[in-house]
RNA sequence: GCCAAAGUAGCUCAGCUGGUAGAGCAGCUGAUUUGUAAUCAGCUGGUCGUAGGUUCGAUUCCUAUCUUUGGCUCCA
């Protein structure tokens, strides 16, 4: 028999006959870890305790822990034990998918009967049956045409075995997880790997219900999934649930309201009204980065919110685009709301012969677009219907593209490395299947885009079919506190727009040319960039965009007026501050303060006014003792700043 | 748009199986003149998302509709 060698994770190798299997050697190192253990990892690829071994290479042993190896174990076994509650207790239940996902697993399925939030805790009870009869999951290999045969009636497990058979990696053979014996107890096609039993998952819980389609295909079944997460133990499931309560603090929704940035209402679903201290952030941040591109060459431009069908027409958002466009009528005139600026720029562009000399020529706008988006795709301030862009587009040649999506990459990289993001997810979406223009242009575009990546020495992961109608594009994504994912920046190759809409320049040559076009964003929409500053600060934010940067705290009445004093003065070296004369005492000024997360609070009481100082509180801080104004003016200059 | 849930005072929420609504905070008034996270007292405030229906009677039950939440799909 063929001998195989297993390194393992103290670098020891070990020699055993092929067909060993992991509980065996498990047995060989230690009883305990045997009895513990939930699975093994060999080469990357993590296999049942009982499977045979059959290739050298890095070998470990997973023991429950809150590993990600361990988990994703533990999970998709719970999900098992998930679904076999389910089609316990819900006869007729059909299932088609269950995976363990980065925070727990869910599971598709079809129930006879709609599934409603009170039914999870039957199914918990029922888990929990399950877990306690600690049942072995037990593996049944099939060939191709058994395993067929087994899932025939099932629509959904027969389209998964087809598809597992059409794998890479397949060999041919289908596996059939039991809980149990077979033909005794409920299995499930299913590729593995498993935990011995199921008394080995010590903590779960089911969290919410949502609908799913099958495949992510709208068009397909309508399925119900059920989402849940498990860890090793029970602390790490308490200490996953602290983390959604911590995290439902930090939402910029509560937030939002709480600091009275904004708000949202019936009216206008999906846009906001932006409340006075919201201004200021908007304000702050458009005015951070404007400062940041007219460095870099941009020319600001403000072009109309309502456009005449005719441009649409031309531009190809009326076909590709149309159902996400607010339309108006003018008299008896077709109009739509922009729903972005890169035809209102090339109308710019338009005006005047341009030359080769202009090139590149970057336009920029804080544009208002409106997009109709579905409901029920509304979120807060991170997915709206009316939003502003930081937007910009590069008129240039094909020879500039690469330095300028460069360029681009590195003043994304900049900007959000100032607000603390220093590590960004960047996807590159290809073309949709909606899409104007050539393959050959597209192919021209893709490889332009992609020849600029290797010149940002940026990595991405790939997104097929992702990309915008009229060209690819690079995405640059941020998370929310629950960690969900938001495309903020974007840079797109756009081969086709500036020739529907007749852009030309003069070349060298003489000649005239279509100028290639980058439709740029860098934080993307304000409204989206602000909601994650939200939740990333939790609502402390930089001093330069706080809305209120310090409140005056008079200790009675009687300090009203000095108090008065000061904050005209404030006010007129341009610090955004705010007096508290109520009726009350100090410590409640200062508690009120706090929960509004005023960052600098200056107390001016009878030994303040008798020096000519104010004593200053700076929030997280504590108490910073009394100054005159001009220190305190000095103090806080440099975090003042917009631009540093 | 789809599945599931929710909508009660400015905010956060209570209101069991139908008998026209409550609390805390906020607001207002008064007392207090206050020193680093809530001074006390009194008062105001709701056609219970909207429109229908069932009923002697609906915040409560039914239907429709709008909005919101968690996902799916889609997207900045």
């Amino acid at each position: 028999m063929n001998q195989i060698e297993l390194t393992l994770p103290d670098s020891s190798v070990r020699s055993v006959a092929s067909g060993t299997t992991g509980l065996e050697i498990a047995k060989s190192i230690a009883e305990g870890l045997a009895r513990r253990a939930l699975a093994v990892k060999l080469n990357d690829k993590i296999l049942d305790l009982n499977r045979p071994l059959e290739e050298s290479g890095t070998f470990t042993i997973i023991t429950p822990s809150n590993d990600p190896d361990a988990l994703f174990v533990l999970r998709h076994s719970c999900a098992h034990v998930l679904a076999e509650a389910v089609c316990e207790l819900f006869p007729g239940t059909k299932l088609a998918y269950g995976p363990p996902i980065e925070k727990g697993f869910y599971y598709d399925l079809m129930t006879p009967t709609p599934l409603v939030l009170d039914d999870l805790a039957k199914i918990e009870k029922r888990m929990k049956e399950i877990i306690k009869e600690d049942r072995p999951f037990t593996r049944l290999d099939f060939n191709e045409k058994e395993g067929l045969e087994r899932v025939q009636d099932d629509k959904y497990k027969s389209d998964n075995a087809k598809r597992a058979l059409m794998r890479e990696d397949s060999t041919g053979i289908l596996s059939f997880y039991v809980t149990g014996e077979q033909n005794e107890n409920w299995e499930d096609l299913c590729a593995g790997p498993h935990i011995p039993s199921t008394g080995k998952i010590k903590a779960f819980k089911l969290l919410s219900l949502a609908g799913a389609y099958w495949h992510g295909d709208q068009a397909s079944d309508q399925l119900t999934r059920i989402y849940g997460t498990c860890f090793a133990d029970k602390e790490g499931l308490e200490a996953h649930l602290k983390f959604i309560e911590e995290a439902e603090k930090r939402d910029h929704r509560k937030i939002g309201k709480e600091l009275e940035l904004y708000h949202i209402e019936d009216h206008s679903p999906g846009m906001v009204f932006w409340h006075p201290k919201g201004t200021i952030m908007v304000n702050a941040l458009k005015q951070y980065i404007r400062e940041k591109i007219n460095r870099l060459g941009y020319d600001e431009v403000i072009t109309p919110e309502i456009v005449d069908k005719s441009l649409w027409v031309k531009s190809g958002h009326a076909d590709k685009y149309n159902e996400n466009m607010f339309k108006t009528m003018a008299s008896d005139r077709e109009m739509a709301v922009k729903p972005m600026n890169c035809p209102c720029h090339i109308e710019i562009f338009n005006q005047g012969l341009k030359s080769w000399r202009d090139l590149p020529l970057r336009m920029a706008e804080f544009g208002k677009c409106h997009r109709y988006e579905p409901a029920g795709t509304m979120h807060g301030l991170m997915r709206v219907r009316g939003f502003v862009q930081d937007d910009g587009h590069i008129f240039c040649t094909e020879e500039q593209i690469a330095s300028e999506v460069s360029d681009f990459c590195q003043l994304v990289k900049e900007i959000y490395a100032e607000f603390g993001f220093n590590q960004i997810l960047v996807k590159f979406s290809t073309r949709p299947e909606k899409r104007v223009g050539s393959d050959d242009l597209w192919d021209k575009a893709e490889h332009a885009l992609e020849e600029a990546t290797k010149l940002a020495k940026l990595e991405y992961e790939l997104n097929p079919g992702e990309g915008a109608f009229y060209g690819p594009k690079l995405e640059f994504v941020l998370k929310d506190s629950l960690g969900r994912d938001w495309q903020c920046g974007t840079i797109q190759v756009d081969f086709n727009m500036p020739q529907r809409l007749g852009a030309e320049y003069v070349g060298k040559d003489n000649q005239k040319h279509i100028p290639v076009m980058l439709h740029r964003a860098a934080v993307g929409s304000i409204e989206r960039f602000l909601g994650i500053l939200i939740e990333e600060f939790m609502g402390d934010f930089p001093l330069w965009m706080s809305p209120v940067q310090a409140r005056l705290l008079p200790i009675s009445e009687k300090f009203a007026d000095y108090a008065k004093e000061i904050q005209d003065l404030l006010i007129q070296t341009g610090i955004r501050a705010e007096i508290d004369d109520s009726n009350e005492k100090l410590g409640y000024k200062i508690r009120q303060c706090e929960l509004q997360k005023v960052p600098f609070l200056l107390v001016v009481g009878e030994k303040e006014v008798t020096e000519g100082k104010v004593s200053v509180r700076q929030r997280k801080e504590g108490d910073k003792g009394t100054m005159t104004v001009a220190e305190f003016i000095e103090m806080t200059a440099e975090a003042r700043k917009i631009i540093r």
